[in-house]
DNA sequence: ACACCGTGTATTTTT
DNA sequence: TACACGGTGT
């Protein structure tokens, strides 16, 4: 192999830059189309095959299994190109089948399967597995390498339980559902529950803390961590066991993170950790042989409400790098050209995206031609916004021959929206795919045959012994059950110990006994062979012997067939996933059945694509439809009166105008059904923020100037300490300055955060912020 | 064990 | 509007 590679020929100086980053730390400011994915493979590449580092010293992380998945295959690729021109003489496409097959699997084995390339939480989960028993908690918990990976619907029902149950909390006032926020929050602010407590001194900081101790017994007692978890508790494990951080901080020397802008406190934790060895990261100075190398883009942050933080990456310069100015900087690259879209749409997302006070300096440049105009359409209601929408598909589609259905995309803010531009398109036979929906791993018939797994298994996760020990039914009922998971608590032990102990279970279950020691029978029965068998086996023999199967086929729907061939999918899953990665074990099948959520992201070019903005991030479309861009919908009314909030909804918008590679339609409209009833909407903010002269407009009040009802550009008046904006009712007469004396008609929203529909009787309905306006309540 | 009805609620969701 | 949930009735 030669010492330069030839593939840094096809870099800009930017990208060029950034891959040959060696040592220390870099940050890699990443536009949107600017090649960043190209940035990292290429890099990993490079510090292969020109530094010579073994592909098992490299840790790359991101935040999805296709992500993660796409590098991997990047990685291959550039490596099997390389060696059969090397070695062929030839691109690797033009060798025989057999040849390429053999190229590819040697790749495989010497650099990607040794790379540590994953997600966050499945590299946390891989060292966990190996790590974990060296962990205890703060109240001595301990866990086994078997633990189980909650989801959130077992961890929504835990907490449920604790709240009504264990703490007996009056569960509106706490609603789990919020509980369940604010304790996933403080864990990934890396917060033990008594921190938590000293960071919010309430009484409702107390109650959840108190919840979140309860919940923390909970998990352990079942053997199971969720989500957060994996990778606090891998944090906690690297702080209080030196030797154990010692190991992994010298098995990496090369750190990569893919989406910087989205790690969370304990995310960068982790990060720094391993990557200084728990030095402090301003002074550590042994990079001699070792990067931190990590690419985002702060403008494309849009999950502060997952707690991710953006000022984390902002900081990265003074964390980790030099902290100079940028011009002189050698920590930071910025990658500005941006090869997807058209002059007019990147100016539009630059113009935008400069209204944000929290950025990092940026543009993006173009490297195409100025393209067509941006239309911004303003429709009378939703479904005449679906009218325009599809119209424009099914005309672009027609009079350009090389259009696909493929290369349209429709966004919006919320799912809810979806509706009316699928009954339009069902109305023209356009095919279409809704992105987002029920997950194949969420199906109740798919959670339920893993929750047998996750019982064999783990034989503590009494969470998937009662979702499973009835299902199909056997007669065990809920009084019985009862019985039995009491007794396990005054004992401490897991429900499936009482259940084991035959004597017992004849005391506490007469009439159930039977059955019940039955269902134990056949669970131990996998138990004892977990470590011999494959999973398609151990999933084979307990769709037969639990009955599961022979339940479906006697109801005899369309339904329950729907569901057994679910079920097949799931055991078909289980051979691929042990084909892919050479490891057949039930566990390693279930630790990644767990995390990953996208089974079905097939590319799809036959069809016009629909999904939220959010789902949005990362791909591109010829042709964009960015929807609903209406006051209090886009922005939306939780973000009206909280200026970071509102910064990040523009971020959401930039990331929908940066999808578009050709063509950009924006549309709105005056009117739109909003949980059942009809209600006024006002163009957005965001639409009198872009350059006018770019676009092209049905009506001349499409876009109106700025100043005139944009509630959200009045003066960022931060917490009032607003009687404003609670205690408003349906009913409520008031007066505001300039349109008089009004009605309330609706409440959107709860809390602070609501806006209010206000009916006035000349001028109709209005939407109004009373966090921002001023409203004379008249009684 | 199941079906029915009233009630409350309603962004976004990489893992 | 539309759904998910809990309580009630059979």
């Amino acid at each position: 192999m030669t010492s330069t590679p030839d593939f840094l020929s096809h870099l800009n100086p930017s990208q060029r830059q950034a891959v040959e980053h060696f040592c220390g730390p870099l940050l890699v400011v990443a536009g949107a189309g600017s090649g960043k994915t190209r940035a990292l493979t290429y890099r990993i590449s490079n510090l292969v095959l020109t530094h010579r580092i073994n592909p098992e010293n490299i840790l790359a992380v991101t935040f999805t299994n296709k992500a993660a998945k796409e590098m991997k295959a990047r990685i291959e690729k550039l490596f099997a190109d390389r060696i059969a021109q090397e070695k062929h003489g030839k691109p690797l496409d033009l060798l025989a089948p057999y040849e390429q097959t053999k190229l590819r699997s040697h790749v495989y084995k010497t650099i990607t399967k040794p790379l540590w390339i994953g997600t966050f939480h499945s590299l946390c989960a891989r060292l966990l597995r190996m790590e974990i028993h060296k962990y205890q908690d703060e109240q001595g918990r301990k866990w086994e390498r078997n633990f189980s990976i909650f989801d959130e619907s077992d961890v929504q029902s835990l907490i449920k339980d604790i709240v009504v149950n264990k703490l007996n909390l009056d569960d509106r006032k706490f609603p789990p559902r919020s509980v369940r926020f604010a304790i996933s929050n403080a864990k990934n602010q890396g917060w033990s529950p008594d921190e938590l407590e000293a960071n919010q001194q309430d009484f409702r900081g107390r109650v959840i803390a108190e919840v979140y101790r309860a919940y923390q017994d909970g998990l352990a007692a079942n053997n199971a961590l969720d989500f957060d978890d994996l990778i606090r508790v891998l944090v906690l494990l690297l702080k209080q066991n030196e030797q154990t951080l010692a190991y992994w901080h010298q098995q990496f020397h090369h750190i990569l993170v893919d989406e910087y802008q989205d790690t969370n406190r304990t995310q960068y934790d982790m990060l720094s950790l391993l990557a200084t060895n728990g030095a402090d990261a301003k002074t550590f100075k042994s990079w001699q042989n070792r990067s931190v190398f990590v690419v985002g883009d702060a403008d494309q942050s849009i999950y502060s409400f997952r707690a991710a933080d953006f000022r984390i990456l902002m900081g990265f310069q003074q964390d980790f790098g030099d902290d100079l100015p940028d011009d002189d900087t050698r920590t930071m690259v910025k990658l500005e050209e941006n090869y997807r879209s058209t002059e007019n749409i990147l100016q539009a997302a630059n113009v935008l995206i400069d209204n944000n006070t929290e950025r990092i300096d940026k543009v993006l440049k173009p490297t195409r031609g100025k393209g067509e105009p941006i239309y911004c359409y303003r429709a009378d209601d939703e479904l005449q916004e679906a009218d325009f929408v599809v119209g424009q598909i099914r005309q672009l589609e027609q009079q350009h021959p090389e259009v696909q259905w493929g290369d349209f995309a429709i966004l919006y803010r919320t799912n809810a929206q979806s509706r009316a531009f699928e009954e339009t398109l069902v109305r023209w036979a356009i095919p279409y795919t809704v992105v987002g929906g029920l997950k194949f791993y969420d199906r109740r018939e798919v959670k339920d045959i893993l929750a047998y797994l996750r019982l064999i298994v783990n034989p503590a996760d009494s969470v998937s012994l009662k979702r499973v020990i009835n299902t199909p039914r056997r007669g065990i009922g809920k009084t019985t059950m009862d019985r039995l998971t009491q007794a396990a608590q005054e004992l401490g032990v897991p429900t499936w110990e009482i259940l084991s102990d035959e004597a017992t279970v004849k005391t506490l279950a007469s009439r159930g006994s039977r059955n019940i020691l039955g269902f134990v029978d056949m669970i131990r029965l996998w138990q004892s062979q977990v470590d011999t068998l494959p999973a398609t086996e151990i999933i084979q023999g307990i769709l037969d012997n639990s009955g599961y199967i022979r339940n479906l086929q006697d109801q005899d729907t369309d339904e329950a067939e729907d569901r057994i061939g679910n079920v097949k999918e799931l055991y078909n899953a289980a051979q691929q996933f042990a084909e892919e990665n050479g490891d057949d074990s039930l566990l390693s099948f279930l630790a990644n059945a767990a995390l990953a959520s996208d089974a079905d992201d097939k590319e799809d070019s036959t069809t016009v694509s629909m999904m939220t903005l959010h789902s949005a991030k990362g791909l591109e479309f010829p042709i964009v439809f960015l929807v609903g861009i209406e006051q209090g919908l886009f922005p939306n009314f939780r973000s009206l009166d909280d200026p970071a909030a509102l910064e990040e909804e523009r971020r959401l918008c930039y990331v929908g105008i940066t999808r578009a590679q050709e063509r950009l339609f924006l549309s709105h409209a005056r009117e739109r059904r909003l949980y059942g009833s009809r209600e006024p909407a006002i163009p957005s903010a965001f639409l009198s923020e872009l350059p006018r002269d770019l676009i092209e407009t049905n009506t001349p009040t499409a876009i109106p100037s700025q100043g005139i009802e944009m509630f959200s550009s009045a003066p960022p008046q931060k917490k009032l300490p607003n009687t404003n904006a609670r205690d408003w009712a349906v009913g409520d007469r008031l007066v505001h300055k300039g349109y008089g004396l009004g009605e309330v008609t609706h409440i959107f929203g709860a809390g602070n955060k609501i806006c209010l529909a206000v009916k006035f009787p000349n001028l109709g309905k209005k939407i109004i912020d009373p966090n921002i306006t001023v409203l004379e309540r008249v009684e």
